[in-house]
DNA sequence: CCTACCGATCGGTAGG
DNA sequence: CCTACCGATCGGTAGG
């Protein structure tokens, strides 16, 4: 009989929660299979390898990522503003959501091994380049200052990745809250206009 | 006779940049000492164990980020918002100047081990705490909007992480460009005002 | 700085 | 999902 077929999910979850904890490389087998109560060994029924798990959590992450983007691209956001907005409060209600799952992908992604890590790498750059784009129509309409989009991107993308380890999801403050927040400030800035 | 006192300076320099690499867990003392063209044995003439090079690097660069803010406290900066920007210039200049170091100091810190480690975040807090007094003090004097301080540190701190990864030393854009053109970013935001 | 090792642990397989 | 393993590699020590 073959397990349930959650078991393999079961599986995903706690070695993203392992992996958040200690690191790709200092989680062992033996460590997850402690989670799940049962012999090293037998995880191997469940996934072919260590990599696979790890492939499965990046890529995932990665996929929930590109479709927010595709579902906020399927109507048209004239102002480039709002629309950023849009794109922040996606990414922010991804990472607020799995944030296990969002450490592991920012953190241990560099453990990926070829080919999977270069097609890691490009699916990044494209998920820059389309806010790229959202910034440079901003620049284009007059509502951006002129900045280098290149470097606004990735001051951008990176200012949000305290959140998983940072965010109190018992806290007052809710996911949507806090991309309001961070969206605002990174738009109109600290300064008080 | 004592090694020559600069070869342990190499060492961790050379850890520094193995560390960075592949991360703390996934090099080992061999692949450090391969690089060093000695035997892994003879790398504990030099030090006492592969935890102590990972504290070295930690400590050293959280020396100085906190020398870089009391050389600014030394003069007063009754401009909240000029403070600020002196604060991340400095922040900068540190991690475009030690690009490896400040990588392990950012991913790495997590294996440090216990006295260390505590004693880590709790210097990490302190220096969040400062950059927090610089925002309070803008925010009451009327000059920055009302934001959650806490936020914004965080969010600012965590959006210059990119740069050691990003920056090219060898690209057009100098240190102090990028610092510029960031606190430029966070100051006053995308927004053309 | 080297040779010669040590005990521990690693990811993973065979065969049920 | 288990027992029983495997070869490889790990951080580190003894003794020169």
């Amino acid at each position: 009989m073959s397990p349930r077929p959650n078991r393999k999910s079961q599986l995903i979850e706690m070695a993203t929660s392992l992996f958040q904890e200690k690191g790709y490389t200092a989680s062992s087998m033996r460590d997850l299979a402690q989670k799940m109560g049962i012999e090293a060994a037998s995880l191997y029924s469940h996934i072919k390898s260590k990599q696979e798990i790890l492939n499965e959590i990046c890529f995932s992450m990665a996929n929930l990522f590109f479709e927010a983007l595709d579902n906020i691209d399927r109507k048209p956001y004239p102002d480039a503003a709002i629309k950023l907005e849009k794109y922040i409060l996606a990414h922010v209600a991804i990472i607020t959501k799995h944030r296990d799952a969002a450490q592991v992908f920012f953190n241990e992604w560099k453990h990926l091994t070829e080919p999977d890590i270069s097609d890691f790498i490009k699916k990044r750059d494209a998920y820059e380049f389309r806010f790229r784009q959202v910034i440079q129509d901003g620049i284009e309409q007059g509502q951006f200052a002129h900045t280098d989009a290149k470097i606004a991107v990735l001051t951008l993308l990176s200012s949000l990745n305290w959140i998983p380890n940072g965010y109190d999801p018992k806290g007052k403050l809710k996911p949507e809250n806090i991309g309001k927040m961070i969206s605002e400030l990174l738009i109109n800035g600290l300064k008080d206009n």
